[in-house]
DNA sequence: TATACGATCACCT
DNA sequence: GGTGATCGTATAC
């Protein structure tokens, strides 16, 4: 039996839900058809007190949904060209948040090859470049800001519980592109599954 | 109203 | 290694 990643997990602590939501499907149904990856890439986003997140600069039509209950999609616009999907943590007011940086995809390929095909490129992306970033993640499942503010364990767009990926497997380090953020920039609240192939950057 | 810039990506050298 | 694309948001005026 297929679970929705429990509200309580999100409520609890952003850290931690970022780290649990290593190995767990992310499912998108559209015109009946599906796509679906595993989570292989997140990254925690402390709130009011984190300079690297959003919230920080305070209560904004930005940034609205993250003050919201757990469990909800913070969908945001980057770069003037990308979408960024995050899942809203910890109970209403308390505006944290998680990102969700990249996927190794499992089903409905065709599907995303067709979305990340739209914009200008050379050639068709290889598998695991389909969703090794949180742009080109947002891109392959057709997820915009329409998104923003729904519940992710809805039918369009959901998060399923999948067993844990043991701690020899995790390894955590800095978050990417926040070297703004002063001290917080440092702070190991990027996780990823070690030696995957689909993650983002470098390990 | 004006301006600088970003939780990115793809293509270039 | 570097850079342009492209526009909503925050901040300054």
């Amino acid at each position: 039996m297929i679970h929705a990643f429990p509200r309580r997990l999100y409520k609890a602590d952003t850290a931690e839900a970022a780290r649990r939501l290593l190995g767990c499907r992310l499912v998108r149904e559209v015109d009946g058809e599906r796509m679906a990856g595993i989570i292989v890439e997140t990254e925690a986003y402390l709130g009011t007190e984190d300079l690297g997140c959003h919230s920080a600069r305070g209560r904004t039509n930005r940034t609205e949904v993250m003050f919201g209950p757990p469990g909800h999609a913070y969908v945001y616009l980057i770069y003037g060209m990308y979408y960024c999907l995050n899942v809203v943590t910890r109970p209403e007011g308390d505006p944290q948040a998680v990102l969700i940086r990249a996927m190794e995809p499992v089903e409905g390929l065709e599907r995303m090859r067709g979305n990340r095909s739209r914009r200008r490129r050379r050639s068709s992306p290889a598998d695991r470049e389909l969703a090794n970033g949180p742009g080109k993640l947002c891109e392959a499942l057709g997820i915009d800001g329409s998104f923003n503010g729904i519940d992710l364990a809805g039918k369009a767009l959901r998060i399923e519980l999948m067993p844990p990926v043991p701690d020899r497997d995790v390894a955590a380090g800095p978050r990417i592109g926040i070297a703004y953020a002063g001290e917080w920039a440092d702070k190991p609240l990027r996780f990823w599954i070690r030696g995957n192939p689909c993650v983002s950057t470098k390990e």
